[in-house]
Parts: C-alpha cells; sequence; structure tokens
DNA sequence: CACTAATTCCAGTAATTATTGAAAAGTATG
DNA sequence: CATACTTTTCAATAATTACTGGAATTAGTG
C-alpha cells in the first residue's frame, strides 16, 4: 500500500471498521480511498494503492455500486471507467441511510406482517404474536419518521438536528405536542 | 428445533438476519426465542429448543450480555441462571443504537480527530484532510442529536417521532428555527 | 467485424468465523 | 470443604466468506 500517512491511517480504519459494517475490507478500503480522493479513479489505480488483486477491485466496485455509493464517470480520451463518491457528504449518509433500512429493517417488517396475519395456536403463540405486534408497531413508527424528515430540504434537516430535543421546550409552549393527532393516513404534500 | 410455526419462523428470521446485523445466527436465534418467550429461559431450555450445543449457547448469552441486551434472574430453588429481554420494547431500542454507536460510531470518530490534529504533508494530504473535517462536523452534528433526544421521556419522544417532519411546520410559525442559536456549549437541564 | 483494451466471471485456495465436545473452573449447599 | 450441579474455556473441526489468477466476456475503435 503506497498512500500517504493521514490518507492511510483513514484507509486502514475503514478498513477494519468494514466488517462492523457488513462490509468486507476490501470494500471499506477502497470507498474510503475514493472518498478522499480529489479526482476519480480507474480500478488499476485502485489496485496500485491498495494492493488487492485486479479481480477483487472488481468486486468490491460492484458491491458499492449495488449500494449506489459510487458514480460512475468516463473521460475523454480514456476508455477506462472512473469512480468517485458523491462529493456532497449528506447524499452519502442518505444513501446509507436508505440502503440499510432497505437490507436490515425492510425484511423484518415484511415478515412481522407476514406472520401477524396468521392465526396463533395456543397462549404461547398468542403472547408471541402479541410482542411481534408491538416490535412492528415501533418499527413503524420509526420508519415513519424516518421517511417524513427525508423528505426534508438539508438546511432544515440541519436546523432541526443542531435543535435536538430543545425542539420540545420550543413546542411546549404552544402547548400542542400531546394535542396533535396521530400522522397516520394524514397527508402533507412534499 | 422444536417451536410452534409462527415463533419458529420469527426465530428463523432473526437468525438470519443475524449476519446484516453484525450477530451471528445462534445469538440472533437465541434473541429471538428470549424476546417471545413469557418466562426467562435457562441455558439448557434455550439448547432444546434452538439445537445448538451446550457451549454455543453460553457463547451466544455472554455476547447477548456483552450487548446489554439481556436480564439475569435467579428463580428461588433453581441455581441455574434465567436470561430474559427486558419487557420493554423501547429500552432493547436504547440500549441497541448505544451499543451499535459505541461499536460503529464513536471508534471512527476517535480516529478522525486523532489525524485532524496532524499537520497534512502535502497537498492531496490537505484535501483528504478536509473531507475528513467535514465528515467528523456531520458525525458531531447527529451524535449530538442523537445524544440530546436520548434523554427524553418516552412519551415525548413517541410525540416528537410521530410528528415527523411537521415539527418544521409548527416551529416555522413562530420563524424561529433558522434564528436559533447553535447547540454547541449551551447547557440545558436534563 | 476484427482487434484491442477493459471488465467480469469463476473455480480453486486462503483466511476468517462459527460451532462443538470435552475438560476445567465456578458455585451453592449440606 | 466435599459434593453435585452449572457455566465457561479452549483446542479441534466445520462452515462460511474473502481473495486470487486466469479464462471468458464485453465494449470501444478503426
Amino acid at each position: 500500500m503506497d498512500l500517504p500517512p493521514l490518507t492511510r491511517d483513514f484507509v486502514l480504519h475503514f478498513g477494519e471498521m468494514g466488517s462492523r459494517w457488513g462490509i468486507n475490507r476490501t470494500v471499506g478500503q477502497i470507498y474510503a480511498l475514493l472518498f478522499l480522493s480529489p479526482t476519480p479513479l480507474n480500478a488499476d489505480e485502485i489496485v496500485e494503492r491498495l494492493g488487492f488483486s485486479r479481480s477483487n477491485v472488481s468486486l468490491g466496485l460492484k458491491e458499492l455500486q449495488s449500494w449506489n455509493l459510487v458514480r460512475l464517470k468516463h473521460l475523454p480520451d480514456d476508455r477506462r471507467e472512473h469512480f468517485s463518491t458523491p462529493e456532497d457528504l449528506w447524499e452519502i449518509v442518505r444513501t446509507l441511510a436508505e440502503e440499510r433500512k432497505k437490507r436490515e429493517i425492510d425484511p423484518t417488517l415484511t415478515m412481522l406482517r407476514q406472520i401477524l396475519m396468521q392465526p396463533p395456536s395456543n397462549e404461547a403463540e398468542r403472547f408471541a404474536q402479541e410482542r411481534m405486534r408491538e416490535t412492528r408497531d415501533l418499527i413503524e413508527l420509526l420508519t415513519g419518521w424516518y421517511d417524513d424528515v427525508k423528505r426534508l430540504e438539508q438546511d432544515r434537516l440541519v436546523s432541526l438536528l443542531t435543535l435536538g430535543a430543545r425542539v420540545q421546550k420550543a413546542l411546549e409552549i404552544k402547548d400542542r405536542i400531546v394535542a396533535f393527532p396521530r400522522r397516520k393516513a394524514k397527508k402533507e404534500g412534499d
């Protein structure tokens, strides 16, 4: 691996963390490298800098594409594909959230809904189903909130996040928090 | 595996998903089983119902304990340890969030801060560092928000989540959103 | 449509992670 | 403090996942 020291530390860290984030070392390092690169890189440049085999890099890039996390660029007078990450970090975060939800949450929600349509066969199953219903409701609350805020323009989202819990205080003054109707079925224009 | 059908489906699903969530099949299934069980279970009961070896179950329970996700109970006239999950699903979610942050986010934040104290050795490093600074700022914004809302009482949190993006509208009426000062260094009583 | 450059696929190998059985270490109780 | 029971550790094995080199495929170019 032939990288300047700070870049190298970052790339190695991402490789290590990769396993905790459900991607592997190769994929983590490739992404870190692209993220820090001021220009798009082609596969051979990645091979050169990270020392993985060509095919491994190809696999890694494919994986990153399946996550929608890289952009493909074609430079003039060069038929190789060049890869980069979105410049806007917020976009990366949004994509990450979206894809993780798709992979880690949605299948569970589907499974829960499916099970909850079946009749329980005995008392233990009735209890289990009640627990699952609770779970489904909670996940729906959280994903509902997520679907809601992900549509916010970025600076609105930032101000909301900056406000943090104090948003409560601001709202309480108006004595409206508790009285607010539940979201369900109430449409708001995007 | 000797479980009633709905319970079995849920347990199997959790086992499968385990790998996507960074835990293994055994751990996923054990947790699912405990979660659905109306009473605490001892290790042998888990062995019996899931068909893993005794030592595997022991390992799995240890892992769950390291995540703070199980409760240990001692029943009278029985010296075996009995395990259960918290009854309150919100508590489970909070714990999960806390532990995942600890494992998946905090180390990265530490690394970024450490790298950002070093001087960049050239132009490429300077660029890379700028990208890392952005990243650090974004993570700090998100974790700051998280630290903030995790202190909210549960029903306040629920009403905030239910409100979703409409909280914006409510606040805009007061024309205060943009004017609000940044959180930094401003203390709020818990 | 042949030629060349680039990418992907794939079968084999390496590395890692999960699982087990048996042995060791704890622990409550008389 | 010995006994019986319970849990944990650990080294061996199984299963899974990552990685590689070369072959096959795809895609641009004259």
